[in-house]
DNA sequence: ACACTACTTTAGAATCATTATAAATTAGAA
DNA sequence: TTCTAATTTATAATGATTCTAAAGTAGTGT
């Protein structure tokens, strides 16, 4: 009754067991659409919900920096209360809604290539990233 | 033997009392030519050094935040661990040293202007901030 | 199926930057 | 100088994250 399959290729193929709790997040967290950026308090809180079988606090945190580690989730920080995790591990650029705190993936095309034109000696650019802070319309 | 004149009337201005451990802050922050992006334990470890009479770690994250409060410092969040604080209030880029952890202003010539092709209903723009990643020529 | 070992999960303790508290001090006004 | 509110301060509390070390489990080989 599930594609856990897939999952349990994408885990052995990293070198991670498959257990029940590592499948159990992946499909919550990979089993989607769209892009899911989420906290560690966000992601704990789904998961009591959704699932029978409890997953401690300390598996979500190994769980998430493993597959943060593998290259699956990317950390985003956009202040210091919390850290956020993304599903989408593109490079990409974000709205941050400021009322809510929600992120919002800005696709390519929705912004256009961003053009550096200084740089440092001996130092090469790894990554641009846009944060785009939105706040509601008075 | 001060400007500190100068610093007490911003003070004064803003309805902030000029005591002598905002006066001796402001020095440290104000005082400067280039832009000053500081961590709160950069700010004590060199308060502690530069100055005779110590002042409080409460006191320190007060100042900071009464500063924020008022316009004359700006919070910048790159990790989770840290709070960065930057003396240039205007709207500017970044690049992160990622190998030091080092903030350094870009200047408005540096970056094109950033145009964003995609509006969320109900949500106006607040601000737009680019960080650049750089590590390190190998 | 069984045994073995390395990997994983877990509860709870530890960490550490930040925030809250509430008592002592100080600045500005009268 | 006196009075009051603002400020400073030492200290405790908070809370997300990390650490610890003991118990459980998956994969391998027999
Ligand atoms: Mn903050
Ligand atoms: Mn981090
Ligand atoms: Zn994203
Ligand atoms: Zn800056």
């Amino acid at each position: 009754m599930e594609n856990n399959s897939i999952f349990i290729e994408k885990l052995r193929s990293s070198g991670l067991r498959p257990t029940k709790q590592r499948l159990e997040i992946c499909k919550l967290l990979f089993d989607r659409k769209k892009t899911f950026h989420f906290t560690i308090g966000d992601l704990s809180k789904i998961l009591k919900k959704e699932t029978n079988k409890k997953i401690s606090l300390a598996t979500i945190y190994n769980t998430v920096h493993s597959f943060k580690k593998k290259g699956y989730l990317k950390e985003i920080s956009i202040n210091r209360d919390k850290s956020y995790f993304d599903t989408n591990t593109s490079n990409h650029h974000h709205f941050l809604d400021i009322d809510t705190n929600e992120l919002i993936d800005l696709k390519k095309e929705d912004v256009d290539k961003i053009k550096i034109r200084k740089n440092l000696p001996g130092k090469k650019i790894q990554s641009i990233e846009v944060l785009v802070k939105v706040e509601n319309n008075n």
